[in-house]
DNA sequence: CTTGACTCTGGTCTATACTCCAGACTTTAT
DNA sequence: ATAAAGTCTGGAGTATAGACCAGAGTCAAG
C-alpha cells in the first residue's frame, strides 16, 4: 500500500491532484490508516494510470468518471446499455484517432520537408503542411 | 469571404470563440471591412480547421499557439530549430497516439466481452478490460 | 427609411482542473 | 525525545477556454 506522497511520484502528479480526484469521485483510495492517511494498493495505480491516459488523450474528468461509473453501476444495467454507452465512446476515440494521424502526417510533412540545416527556415512552410490536410 | 458568423456556422463553434482565438494570436481575419467587421479568407477557414483539429485530440490553445507560430517565426529561425520543435511534438503526438490506442483497445475489448443482450452486465467487467492494459 | 439581424468593443461571469496556503496531527530519522 | 518530513481538512486563488451581456453602430429587406 503506498501513501499519497509515493502515489503521487509514482504516477508524476501532485498529491493535491490525487486529492482533487477523490472530491470528485475518481479515485479513492483503498482504505485508510487510522490516523486517516489515505492508502493506495494496486488497483488504485491502474486506476489512476488510465485516468492519466484518458486525460493525456483530451477526455474531460466528467468523461473518465462516466467511463469508470460504469464499473460501479454495470449490476443495474443491462448489457445493451453499457454495450450501447461504451460503443458510443468508441466512435469518439475513433475520431480523436483521425485527426491525430492527420496532425501527425502535418508535423511528419513539415519535418520532411526542413532540411535540418543551419540556413533559415523560409521555405519550411509549416501552414502548407499543416493546414491542407485537415478535415 | 466571409464575415463571422458565417464562419462560426461553417466551423461549428462560436462568434466569441473566434474572436477569444484572434484576441490570443491564433486567428487573425484577413482584413476587415470599412465598418471595422472582420472578414475571413480561404486560408483563414484552413486555419480554424487546424485549431480545432488538434484541440480535439488535447492540444492547448497555447501549444497549437506554438505550433502556428512556427510559420511566422520561420524566417529569423535556423532550419535545425524548426526541425527540433517540430520533431518534438511529433514525439508527444506519438504518445498521445499510443495512449488513445490504449483506450480504443479497452472500449473495444468491453464491447466484446458485453453480450449487448437485456440482461445485467454485471459480467461485463469494464475495469477489467480498462486497466489492466495502461501503461 | 425603418425594422430586424448582424457585428463591434469592453467587460463580467462560469466551469474545469487544479495549486497553494494555514493550522493541526502523524510518522520517521537521528 | 525531538526535529524534519509527510499528511490531514478546509478554503482561497489561478489558468484556461470560452459564454454572456450591454450599448452602439451596420447592413439587407420590404
Amino acid at each position: 500500500m503506498l501513501k499519497i506522497g509515493e502515489l503521487a511520484e509514482l504516477a508524476g502528479i501532485s498529491r493535491d491532484a490525487l486529492r482533487f480526484y477523490e472530491k470528485h469521485g475518481l479515485l479513492t483510495p483503498t482504505a485508510r490508516t487510522d490516523s486517516g492517511y489515505r492508502l493506495y494498493s494496486k488497483s488504485d495505480v491502474l486506476r489512476i494510470s488510465f485516468i492519466l491516459s484518458a486525460k493525456e488523450v483530451g477526455f474531460t474528468l466528467n468523461e473518465i468518471h462516466q467511463l469508470l461509473e460504469l464499473e460501479v453501476t454495470k449490476d443495474d444495467k443491462s448489457c445493451q446499455d453499457v454495450k450501447q454507452f461504451v460503443d458510443n465512446k468508441i466512435q469518439v476515440v475513433n475520431q480523436r484517432l483521425t485527426e491525430i494521424k492527420k496532425i501527425k502526417q502535418s508535423l511528419q510533412t513539415l519535418s520532411n520537408a526542413c532540411c535540418g540545416g543551419d540556413e533559415p527556415a523560409t521555405h519550411c512552410t509549416i501552414l502548407g503542411a499543416l493546414s491542407v490536410q485537415n478535415r
